[in-house]
Parts: structure tokens; C-alpha cells; sequence
DNA sequence: GCTGCTGTGTGCGGGAGCGTACAGACTCAA
DNA sequence: TTGAGTCTGTACGCTCCCGCACACAGCAGC
């Protein structure tokens, strides 16, 4: 039974070599983690990470109109705020505890000299992996959230943006597989963006006529990870 | 126009510092992508990262039952195979080629090498990042595919597991929050859990009597999860 | 031409979960 | 003890999407 709360508690202070562990004890700082506290706010500078080792912290995406989805979870197993030494800094989620407890906390810029010691190439392919999580999470929210139609639109956008030009060669049958519904309900959907002018869909072939369009019929989601992508890459590296 | 293929044609190449770029450009080997090729298998250990130019990339989780979702798309913005210098190896998705082109691979050896000059502290970071990911990612999936009563197994099992002891503190309308559904809905999946002997609930406190009962009523998505963090996280961090 | 295959459109019953409304039950403080 | 507040249970109509079935249209090859 320990009673002092010890960082060992979190199990990957645990398990790091006993040297780095010695080098960042001193920079630990116990912190107590009572329930529906906001450890870090979405789009907001972290200025710690979070060990925690008796509390639960939930990562939740809260949408424009309140609702919201949890992304995941962390308990003595992980680290809240990855952000930090991923090198994004913030992220579009909101952190709150979900179990009260206890855990640690590292002032962030003692993580992020850890990695600081390397090169630009990891550094990029840190911060890209930030936005590929900013993209998967927002997969989970809108696939719990968002109209079929909605998502579709999402899709077609998402794809638009690594193609160059305005046609992609695709059969519902496909995206229907990607979305994860079925392949009527795409039909469907694809008819409706047709009536209103918006793409023309042809045996495979879907040729987006008016983006602007698809973009006022989508989520919130894609625009988030749109701005994601483009604040997370330099240099116009764009979703 | 470029006809001859170039890697600067990938977005992340084309910000490396030119210095860093020239090192890795003869290594780099230009790859046709096809419509429907699988980059990698789930579980499968990748042997290079791939960086689209004039394709596009699915990653794409396929459950038990070959029904799939897509957790997110790559395109010339970003990289393939991130689980390579994550230091995890494999994923428990599947990328797919949605949108034929061309792009460029890298022997994962180079892409380790750079990462290998880092310290354990990273290393592990990583390594749970990774893990988390794989949580986000099947979060969406099973946003998509599973019912509430499976989720909110799911969910249970996750909380638990990062507890010590067999009770949590929860009220109905927190997890309805945290799995972004109504609160009714989790009243009638708790009652049903309850019914069956499972759990206890009173007045915001869950006591779980039954925990492989649960895992018997959830989706795949938990064991996952489960089996991810304790393949990534050493020495005894399971989920 | 015909035949087959692939891709798309359509219709219908059913179920899961939503929005809404409200009733009971427990707890705490005045 | 009484009332207010919180938490949980119940009910009902509705919508979205699913599963299934089938028709049709374009495009290949012979």
C-alpha cells in the first residue's frame, strides 16, 4: 500500500530506465485531479503533461453545438498531452478527468527537450502524425454524430484535397466501404448532391462541380481537420 | 508539368530542409500504386513507409465480419506506415490504395535510423502514442458499427481497467456524454447489464460483478485495444 | 447482334437510437 | 420534516439507416 502517491504509479514513469527516470523525479509534481477538471482546453497551449496515476482523464471532442464524443481515454497507462512533445503544442480536444485521483505533472517544456535533440526530419514526421490523429479522431466523432450525407460530403472533400483536379475515380460500392455504410445509402446521397448540381456522378467517375457547395452541406469536421493539417505543416502543406 | 515522377511531388518531402531531403532522395524508390493494392496487411510487420504523390491511401480497419471502416486517408500531404518510426511495427489496420497514382518508398531501416539517435524517454513516448491511436481509431470503428450496449461495455472495460478495484463513479448522463448518446439509452443499457448480473448501479456508482461477462457482450474493438497496448508498452502496461 | 458483368437506381419492412416529456427515487440541507 | 436538487426509469412517435430484393443501364467480349 503506498499512501504518499509515488510517480512509479504511472506505468510509463515505470518503466523507463532507471537514469531517465532519476533525471526527471525532481520535475515531477504531484497534482490532484478531482472529477470534471479541465486539464487542458481545446485549441489551448498546453503548458503541461499529465501523468496520472489513480484518476482517469477522458480526451473529448466538444462540438459547436455542445455535444460531444470521447476520443479516448488515459489512465495510469499513458500520458496526457501528447501534443507537447509531438510538437502541435494543442490539440481540437478537451481534456477532462473522468475518475477523480491523483497523477503527476511535467512542466512541458522538460518533455520537450527530450526531443529536442533531434533531427527536423522526426520533428515533421511528429507533427504529421498529430494531424493524422486530429484526423482519425474526427472520424470517430462524425461517424457517432454526423448524417450519412454530411459524412459523404467530408469524403469527397477529404479525397479532393489530395487529387489534383476535380474528378475521382470511385464506385459507391467503394466509398461505401470506406464510410462504412451501405452502398444504397451512398446512392442515395450521391443523387441528392447530383440534384443540387454539386457533383455529376458517372459508372465510377465523380466529377465535383461545385466545392463550395460540398462545403456548406458537411460537418464541422472536416474543417477541423483542415486547419489542423494546415497549422500542424509548414509551408502550405495544406489538407 | 513534371512527367518524370519527383519525390518533391509529396508535400512532406518538399518542407525537408534541402539537406535532409538529398540524403534520403537516393534512397527513395518510385512505386506505381493501383487501385485497390494493399500497402500493408493488419498485424503485418511494414518494410517500408510510402509517400503518395498522385495517390491516395486508405487505412482502413476490417472487422471480424469483413464489414470496414475507413479511420483515415492519406495523400500526398503525408506518409504511410507511420507505426514504422513509431516503433511499433504493425498496425492493426489495413492500407489500401483508394485513388491509383504514384508515390515513393523508403526501406523502413532508413526511416528507423533517424529516429534511432533518440533516447528511451522518446522511444516510449512514441510507443504509447502509438497505442493511443489505436484507441482513437477504434473508437471510430466502433462508433460506426457497434450498438450502444456494446459500447457501453466497451467503455466499462476500458474505465476498469484503469482503476484498481471494480467500482467507478459515473452517472449515467457523464457517459452518455462520453460516448456521445443519450442518457436514456445508457439507462436501458445499464438495466439490461444489470439484469443479467453483470454490474451494480446506484445513484452514480457502478460496481462491476461480472467483468468477463462483460467482455463476453462487447465488440471486438476492447480486445483491440487491449491486445495493442500490451503489445506496445513493455514490462506489463496492458491496457 | 447476344450474353454477362459491373455499376447504379428504387422500394419496402424493420430496428436502433433520438427528442421529448414526465414520473419516481434517493440525498442533502435548511 | 420539508422541499429542492440530482439521478434513474418509462413511454411514444419519429428519423435515419439497415437488410433485402430486384430492375435497369452501360460496357465488355464473342
Amino acid at each position: 500500500m503506498s499512501n504518499a502517491p509515488s510517480p512509479l504509479q504511472n506505468r510509463l514513469l515505470a518503466v523507463l530506465p532507471e537514469i531517465e527516470f532519476e533525471r526527471l523525479k525532481p520535475q515531477l509534481e504531484a497534482v490532484d485531479m478531482p472529477l470534471g477538471h479541465v486539464l487542458y482546453e481545446s485549441g489551448r497551449t498546453l503548458s503541461h503533461v499529465y501523468f496520472p496515476t489513480t484518476s482517469i482523464v477522458s480526451l473529448l471532442y466538444v462540438m459547436e453545438n455542445g455535444a460531444s464524443a470521447e476520443i479516448a481515454v488515459v489512465g495510469n497507462e499513458g500520458v496526457v498531452g501528447i501534443a507537447l512533445f509531438m510538437g502541435g503544442e494543442s490539440t481540437p480536444s478537451r481534456a477532462v478527468v473522468q475518475s477523480a485521483g491523483q497523477g503527476f505533472r511535467l512542466r512541458g517544456q522538460a518533455i520537450k527537450e527530450v526531443f529536442s535533440r533531434s533531427g527536423p526530419v522526426m520533428h515533421l514526421m511528429l507533427r504529421y502524425t498529430q494531424a493524422l490523429i486530429t484526423q482519425m479522431a474526427q472520424t470517430a466523432v462524425c461517424n457517432r454524430h454526423h448524417s450519412l450525407d454530411q459524412q459523404l460530403c467530408r469524403w469527397l472533400l477529404l479525397s479532393l484535397d489530395r487529387l489534383q483536379g476535380n474528378e475521382l475515380v470511385m464506385t459507391q460500392e467503394l466509398i461505401a466501404n470506406m464510410l462504412g455504410v451501405r452502398r444504397e445509402g451512398v446512392t442515395e446521397g450521391a443523387l441528392k448532391l447530383q440534384a443540387a448540381g454539386l457533383i455529376r456522378y458517372a459508372r465510377g467517375h465523380i466529377t465535383v462541380l461545385d466545392r463550395v457547395g460540398l462545403e456548406a452541406r458537411t460537418c464541422e469536421c472536416y474543417a477541423v481537420v483542415r486547419k489542423e493539417y494546415g497549422r500542424l505543416l509548414p509551408d502550405r502543406i495544406a489538407t
